[in-house]
RNA sequence: GGUCACGUGGCCGAGGGGCUAGGCAGAGGUCUGCAAAACCUCGUACAGCGGUUCGACUCCGCUCGUGACCUCCA
């Protein structure tokens, strides 16, 4: 951490509703439990986002000098496709129509989920625990709810009671759902359930003999339940209680509800201290979704193609636009959001490149020491990254103030601006240079825009103005564009 | 139908009872042979109607609009 005061962290707690200071069960470390993906398809962008929500809560954490453990979990079995008795497993579907073996969807999709994770810079957690590797844990779980009272058998299935864990212990709390408001508006209507009633759910589930991911158990063949997987892996990595559970919102209810009732029954205590939940990404004021069909994958975005899309974006574009509206809010994606987002990344990338060449002055015009509180006040409430970046525009005022001669800045001032800038671009936010200004790695057209600008220059210098612009129009046709500035003609590309 | 959010200038998006958000686009200016870039200046926006208040875009109520969850979903 630098050497200023971070001051207290405060996030929003979704189980209070209230933004709160964030104090460790165990400092110096953390424990962060995020759902993963269900790994059947390829990640789209609202998925993305959430991820990359708790990517920069992990930096965030990390930067203020905590030791985190986070750990994300990818569900590769489990969640059904129809509903409860008719269910099939999504992993289970998707391999019979690829005529493939389920755990080969599995290591494919999963392998596409670690792709677009290092496209968008989002680190990787210390622990990426899978379910199917953890079925002793989740079937062990399944046995302390039975012995709670709070679970049945039925045919081979178990089921959580949640009416009668609702007469002893609060539920719905983080969703704000009652629970004969829940009654009443069930529209399961089908009287034939082997569950007692519409709010239970299960915690084992009995397979079909033409199931193909199942496993042996007490209760006999069948797999985990949708919500299982979470609470045995959080605890077993994390502890009965940790500090802080991230998902998207739509994992409220009813996953994140279920989680807080299996571990009450489970282990008789709440599990977790803070509960983050992330805002959706929108398209035309929809949410982004596999079912509306209205995702597009990191490859059609950055190709561009898809109907939505007017042009392809790169993923720091992406990143860049999404970390500019707070994790709390909906954000819509559009074209034109998009192209604000690509120029004005541009401007703060292009800033970064000049801070090492700053020439220092034995004055201070601006305060350095101000603007570095400023953005960790921004981080530290509730990772508010929209108003970060508005500072950090204030930074690239600064720089290229500077660089024009029209500011003037100590070297120690300096120093300290250019390692706030590392700090909070690269390392908070997450954001890095992209290859196209790698351009000085081809030495050989550095030398021929090199002998171009010689030979403008020699117009210039005859005031052959035709054939000096006629140069830069040339150039800039073929991508290269030309800039003239008091030290000399420089060059980039488009 | 139930529950909960949200509605900010041309666009995207922060904010919070009185004090500049920021980005992009646009207008004017400085610099420049001309451009580009950069820098400076500018628009006085907070869905509507009431209420609380010395004062509300910010609090309360109602209306309208949009969305999320209630079923797998980040």
């Amino acid at each position: 951490m630098s050497a200023s005061s971070p001051g207290p962290f405060f996030l929003t707690n979704t189980l209070t509703r209230r933004k709160e200071e964030f104090k460790p069960l165990r400092p110096p470390h953390v424990g962060l439990y995020v759902c993963g993906p269900t790994v059947y398809s390829d990640v789209h962008l609202g998925n993305v986002r959430s991820f990359l929500t708790f990517d920069v809560l992990y930096r965030w954490l990390t930067q203020l000098g905590y030791k985190v453990r986070y750990v994300r979990n990818i569900t590769d079995v489990g969640h059904l496709v129809d509903d409860v008795d008719h269910g099939e497993d999504k992993i289970a579907k998707r391999a019979r129509l690829e005529q493939l073996e389920p755990m080969e969807i599995v290591q494919k999709y999963t392998n596409g989920f670690h792709d677009v994770m290092r496209l968008f810079n989002i680190l990787p957690p210390s622990i990426e625990p899978t379910a199917t590797g953890h079925l002793i844990e989740q079937i062990e779980m399944v046995k302390r709810i039975l012995a709670s009272g709070y679970g049945y058998e039925a045919n081979g299935s178990v089921y959580f009671d949640v009416p009668s864990f609702a007469e002893k212990h609060p539920y719905g709390e983080l969703s704000g759902r009652k629970i004969d408001e829940l009654l009443t508006n069930t529209r399961d209507t089908e009287g034939m359930d082997e569950k007692r009633s519409p709010l239970d759910f299960a915690i084992w589930k009995k397979a079909e003999p033409q199931h193909l991911m199942k496993w042996p158990s007490p209760w006999g063949e069948g797999f985990p339940g949708w919500h299982l997987e979470c609470s045995a892996m959080s605890t077993k990595y994390l502890g009965q209680t940790f500090d802080i559970h991230g998902g998207g919102m739509d994992l409220k209810f009813p996953h994140h509800e279920c989680e807080i009732a299996q571990s009450v029954a489970a282990d008789g205590q709440a599990p977790v201290r803070y509960w983050m939940h992330g805002n959706m990404l929108t398209v035309n004021g929809r949410k982004m979704a596999k079912s509306e069909g209205n995702g597009f994958t990191p490859e059609e975005l950055l190709t561009g193609n898809h109907k939505l899309l007017e042009k392809g974006y790169s993923a720091m574009t992406v990143r860049f636009f999404m970390l500019q509206c707070h994790y709390a809010s909906t954000l819509d994606f559009s074209n034109a959001a998009m192209q604000a987002s690509e120029k004005g990344l541009e401007r703060l990338m292009k800033a970064m490149t000049l801070l090492p060449k700053l020439k220092a002055s034995d004055a201070d015009e601006a305060d350095i020491a101000a603007l570095e509180q400023r953005c960790h006040a921004a981080m530290n409430d509730d990772l508010n990254t929209p108003v970060m970046i508005a500072e950090l525009f204030e930074a690239v005022r600064i720089i290229n103030s500077v660089n024009d001669g029209k500011l003037n800045l100590t070297t120690t001032s300096i120093e300290k601006l250019h390692g706030l800038m590392h700090t909070m671009v690269h390392e908070v936010l997450g954001l890095r240079a992209e290859a196209a200004d790698a351009k000085g790695e081809d030495n050989a057209l550095d030398a021929l825009v090199g002998e171009c600008i010689r030979l403008r220059v020699e117009a210039k210098g005859r005031k052959d103005f035709a054939t000096s612009d006629a140069i830069r129009d040339r150039l800039a046709a073929i991508g290269i564009i030309l800039k003239d500035t008091k030290e000399g003609t420089t060059w980039e590309r488009a």
